[in-house]
DNA sequence: TTGTCAGCTTAACATAGGTTAAAGCGGTGC
DNA sequence: GCACCGCTTTAACCTATGTTAAGCTGACAA
């Protein structure tokens, strides 16, 4: 079937999502590369719906996603859920796991995912071994708080529509650091519910908040994406400040 | 309040509340311990109010809490302030700031506050050279992790009694940990602008709030301190999972 | 083709919490 | 002793969001 030039050959992806990302923050040396992705060789796969974390369990495991989306979420005794985050390609679930007994999240599957299970041993190695892919990954945890703590500012004092616009900048901001973006078009694998139950509101709300939204001409909504069609306009209306994701500067 | 200057801070004696958590985690050889207290030596002030991390400077100091109280925040370009955390005596603020540029988040002193200001070089020096430390580190980060996953349950999940009633049992819990509770009384330094603050409420319903509680014999107002009088239906009430803030096991 | 099902949309009504305003209360400085 | 000031408490009224309920739509399978 191919003419055997290589210039017929499909480029495959070079590196794993996570050392693309820390390789787009660090200079990393052979070494450190090959010992990054040899970390990611016990490959799982979680069907969509999935839960792979749960919250009180015994978690002794770091997962690295390698591809999917995930999220981490609390379930309430009253049966109500809060989504804390979304999980992408090239984050780390539970990077501070070590000895901790118990998780104190769930992390289940938005969609289909792939997951490198780490022993959280192997990264406490990294941060005695290799000093530059520990700044890296100590930039992911800074990362981490910054996203989690804008989670809770969208919360406490956004209004609806500015919740929803937040979080889709977010999302937005991050996916265009791996490079999974066309543009202004926003992947959505979560349904109005996960929505719902990331933003604090009700599914019915959020219906009214996004129709809000394309009303005031802000985004088009499509089957499973979403087209941002004024960044600045939603950011200023959101409050948005992508300094909290702001790229690595050394 | 004020320019929030880390030269603005008044020099004074170290301590160590910090070795002090870390030793009822896990075991210490003398000479971890003397390196930790030795980290402790760069001794600064802060006055009630006085911010000494700005959102958005340049942020390259770790900060541990020896006494008092602080508040990591933000402030959204209306003016609306949302309270993420509160930091108590031990506490470490920035442990992960390494080459970050820029601060994420504000942080003030909600009471007269003593910290040790500490270059995060010397962090990741801990995790080099102290395995036991750095672990020791680590959990602390699931800590944080763990709080602020709370927070972000009580903002989006909760009512405002609820809300009410999980922060307060989260902090009895932390003060709990490093021996500051006396009984069921719980210190209480802020006021009831900076609850609002803190649970995405307005200061009239936290005040609604609270008598709310107290009508139904579940706390007993004090000037600067709260009695938690049923920690159980307060825990029921709140849905309160104290397990995420459990002591550590090996 | 048709039935089913998950997810989306809309409407009508209910309520938790926001806003504004004003009074009370306990320190602190003069 | 008085005046001020930050903080708390309460009341009246308003609005954003929740709840319930009912169609709707497109995907998929029989």
């Amino acid at each position: 079937m191919s003419s055997g030039l290589i210039a017929d050959l499909q480029p495959v992806e070079a590196a794993s999502a996570l050392v693309r990302k820390l390789g787009a923050l660090c200079l990393m040396s052979e070494e450190e590369i090959a010992f990054m992705e040899g970390l990611q060789n016990n490959v799982l796969e979680a069907e969509k719906g999935q839960d792979f974390i749960e919250d009180g369990a015994d978690f002794r495991t770091t997962f690295v996603v390698l591809n999917g989306w995930a999220i981490r979420y609390c379930l309430l005794p009253s049966g109500r859920r809060q989504i804390l985050s979304y999980a992408l390609p090239g984050d780390i679930l539970g990077l501070h796991v070590n000895f901790r007994a118990k998780a104190t999240y769930s992390a289940a599957a938005l969609t289909r995912v792939r997951l490198a299970a780490v022993d959280p041993r192997r990264m406490l190695e990294i941060s005695q071994k290799y000093p530059i892919l520990a700044a890296g990954l100590s930039w992911c945890t800074a990362r981490e708080f910054a996203i989690l703590g804008d989670q809770a500012v969208r919360l406490g004092r956004l209004g609806a529509q500015q919740r929803l616009a937040h979080l889709l900048l977010e999302l937005w901001h991050r996916l265009e650091l791996i490079g999974k973006n066309e543009g202004d078009l926003l992947d959505m694998p979560m349904t109005q519910t996960d929505l719902a139950d990331t933003l604090g509101l009700s599914l019915v709300h959020i219906n009214r908040s996004l129709m809000g939204l394309r009303k005031k001409g802000l985004v088009t909504l499509h089957r499973d994406s979403i087209r941002l069609n004024n960044i600045d306009a939603l950011s200023a209306m959101a409050e948005f400040n992508p300094e909290h994701l702001a790229e690595f500067s050394i």
